[in-house]
DNA sequence: CTGAAAGCGCTAACAG
DNA sequence: CTGTTAGCGCTTTCAG
C-alpha cells in the first residue's frame, strides 16, 4: 500500500534509489551505509548500537535517524557470534510441541529465562531423528546452550551437542550429560497402590514410543511396583502416544481385559476410555484408567482422568536455571541426573470404591 | 586474544583442560584449527562443508576427520547472514504458545516449511508488547521472514517489521502487510443462527484480551449478527482468555442470566461450563454455550463443547507458502487479507432441542 | 581440485 | 566522545 508512497522528498540520495517496494530487495543496507548516511565513522555506529552509553546523544540521534531512513538493522547475530559476546539465547528442542505437557515446561523456562535475560528459542522437529538433528544444528551456532526435551537422539549424539554448548537434558538421563528428570517410579509406585488397594491386581501398561526413554522407565515402573504388590503386569503396544493410540490400544485391550490400565500419557488415556465408553463399558466401573502427565483440561473430561503428574513447571525452570549457571562457567556439580518427585492426582476414572458425589473440585 | 595466556591469574592447570566432561571450555575451534590439523587451507575446509561436491573425496574425508576431532561445528549462521545466502529459517512468533490453538497452526507451518527446507523457530512471548518485540529482535537478523501470529504489537510496528523482512501477519490484519486470517464473520453468523433457531434470543459474548484484533472481530460479528436476527446480544469481560477467565465471566454472568452464551475462546468456554454446573446449572438447558478455536480434547469434555472451529492448520500451511514464496522473491499479489473460511462445530452444550441419544454419557 | 589473497559486515584497540 | 586501524571467522575470487 503505503511503499510506494512513502517516497521522500527530502533525498539527497544518489542514483542509488534507496529500495523497491517491500524491502528485502535491492541488498540490506550494512552499517557503512548508515555511516555515510550519518555522516560519522563506521565504528561509531557500531557503537551507537552496542553500546548506547558511549556516544554522544547528538550523535546517536543522528544515527537512528539514518538507520530508520534506510530501514538498518544490527545485524546482532553475527556480530555477537564473532565477538564471542553470547547471543544471549537458549535452544529448547523438543520433538513434538504439541503434545500439551511442555506448556508449562516452556512457561517454567521461559521465566527463568527471563530472569536472566535469555531468550528462548523452540526448536520443533515432529518427524524424524534426523529432522530433529537437522534443526538443533541450525540454531545450535546461535545459541549460547540448548535445552533437549524427551529427545530422540542418541546417548553419543547428545553428548556430541554437550561437547559444543551447554546444554541439559531433560526427561531422559543421558551418562555425561546433565540431566533432569522426574521420578517416575514414585509415582509410578503411587498408582499402583492405589489400585491395588482397590482390589485391582490385573493391571495392563499402554506403552507409548518405542525409542522413549520416558516409556522405558514408565514401564520398568509398573513391573517392579507391580512385582513388589503382587499384582499382575501386562503390557500392550507400542501405540503412538495420542488420542487416536489410545483408541487402538483400547481395542486391542478388549480381548483381554483387566481391571486396571496405565497408559503413558493422559491423551491415551482419554483416547482409551472414549473407546471404552463406546463399546458400552464404563469408567472406572470397568476398568480404572490412568495417565501421565496431568495435561490441561483433564479435570473436564469425562468421567475426570486420573494422573501421574511431574513438576513440570519447576523442571523447566532448574533446568534453566542450571543452565544459564553453565554457560557462565560454572562446572556440572554432580554426574547423576538431577531427579524431581512425581505425584499421584486421583479423579473420577479411577476411583472405584467410593464414589464421589460428582463434582470434583 | 588469550594468546597472552600467561598473563591472567591463577591458572596453575596448564594442558589438561583437553577432556572435561562437559567440555564447552576451551574456545571453540574455529575453520583454521581444522585445516591445520587437516593439512589444507582454510578455504578448502570452508568448501567442503558449504559445497561439498567442490572438493576431492580424499581430501573432504580427512576435513571430516579432523573437524570431529576438534568438535567443529560449521558456523552456519555467520556464514550465511555474512553471505547474504540465507538462513533458511523462519521466525514464527506468538504471544502465547500455550494456547492450544496454536497446535495446528505450528504443524501446518511446519510441513510446510519442511517441504520447502526450512526450519520454523518459535519465538514466544508470554508476556508484554515489550518483550514480544524484544523477542522478535533478536531472531529477526537471523531469519529469511517471519510469521507473526495474533500479535499485539502497533500496526505501524508490525509494518516496521514487514520492511525488512518478508513478513506474514497471522489471524490479523494489517494494511500494507500480507495477512492470512480466518472469516469469523461466517462462522459466528452459523453459530447464531444454529442458537436462534432453537428460540434462544438473549445471546452473551463474553470478551478475550482487549489488545486482541481477533477479539474485536468476533464481537462485531457476533453484534452484527445478532442484530439482524433480532436477537438481544450483551457484552461480559474483557476477561482472560484462558479457564480461570471463564469462571469469572460465569460468575458475573449469574447476576443476569442469558440462554446464549459465545465465549471468545474454548479455554474460556470450558471454565464458563464448569463453574455454571458447580452452581447448579445444567449446560445445556440453563444456557447453550459456544466457543471458538476447536481445541483438543473438546470432544471429551462433558457436555462436549461446541465450537466455531477455524482451519487452522490450513491458515500455518499457507501463510507459510506464502512466505516462502515472498522470500524468493514473489511480489505479494493482492493488498487484501487472504481470509480462510470458518465453520461452525455443533455439540453437547449447545444443543438444546433434539438431545440426541447420548450414548455417550 | 586447491591455495593465496582479497573481501564480507562488524567489533575492539588505541590514539587523540 | 570519536576516528583510525587492526582484527574476527568465514567466503569468494582468481590463479594455477
Amino acid at each position: 500500500m503505503e511503499e510506494q508512497s512513502s517516497a521522500p522528498a527530502d533525498d539527497p540520495v544518489p542514483s542509488e534509489a534507496a529500495q523497491g517496494p517491500s524491502a528485502s530487495k535491492g541488498r540490506a543496507p550494512t552499517i557503512y551505509d548508515v555511516a555515510r548516511r550519518a555522516g560519522v565513522a563506521p565504528s561509531t555506529v557500531s557503537r551507537a548500537f552496542a553500546r548506547p552509553g558511549r556516544v554522544s546523544f547528538e550523535t546517536a540521534e543522528r544515527i537512528r535517524a539514518a538507520a530508520d531512513e534506510l530501514g538498518y538493522r544490527a545485524r546482532t547475530i553475527t556480530r555477537r557470534t564473532d565477538a564471542r559476546e553470547g547471543t544471549r539465547m537458549i535452544a529448547l528442542v523438543l520433538s513434538d510441541i504439541s503434545n500439551p505437557v511442555y506448556f508449562d515446561l516452556l512457561r517454567g523456562a521461559e521465566e527463568a529465562a527471563a530472569d536472566a535475560d535469555y531468550t528462548i528459542v523452540l526448536a520443533n522437529s515432529q518427524e524424524t531423528v534426523k529432522k530433529e538433528q537437522e534443526a538443533l544444528g541450525r540454531v545450535l551456532p546461535l545459541v549460547d546452550g540448548v535445552l533437549m526435551v524427551s529427545s530422540r537422539m542418541s546417548d553419543s549424539a547428545v553428548r556430541m551437542t554437550a561437547k559444543q554448548k551447554p546444554t541439559i537434558m531433560l526427561n531422559r538421563a543421558v551418562s555425561g550429560v546433565v540431566s533432569v528428570v522426574t521420578d517416575n517410579a514414585m509415582g509410578t509406585r503411587r498408582a499402583v497402590e492405589h489400585l491395588v488397594s482397590q482390589n485391582i491386581r490385573d493391571i495392563t501398561y499402554v506403552a507409548g514410543p518405542e525409542a522413549s526413554w520416558t516409556d522405558g522407565m514408565r514401564w520398568r515402573a509398573v513391573r517392579e511396583t507391580g512385582a513388589a504388590l503382587h499384582a499382575r503386569i501386562h503390557r500392550l503396544g507400542p501405540v503412538a502416544p495420542t488420542i487416536a493410540g489410545g483408541r487402538a490400544a483400547a481395542l486391542s485391550w478388549m480381548e483381554h481385559r483387566t481391571s486396571g490400565v496405565i497408559c503413558y500419557n493422559d491423551l491415551m488415556a482419554v483416547g482409551f476410555v472414549r473407546t471404552m465408553q463406546e463399546h458400552g463399558l464404563s469408567v472406572p466401573r470397568d476398568a480404572a484408567v490412568i495417565g501421565y502427565d496431568n495435561i490441561m483440561l483433564l479435570p473436564y473430561v469425562s468421567p475426570s482422568m486420573s494422573t501421574i503428574a511431574a513438576p513440570v513447571h519447576a523442571i523447566g525452570a532448574t533446568a534453566t536455571k542450571n543452565l544459564v549457571a553453565m554457560i557462565r562457567g560454572a562446572q556440572p556439580t554432580s554426574s547423576r541426573p538431577l531427579v524431581l518427585p512425581s505425584k499421584l492426582v486421583v479423579r473420577q476414572s479411577s476411583r472405584v470404591l467410593e464414589t464421589p458425589t460428582l463434582r470434583r473440585r
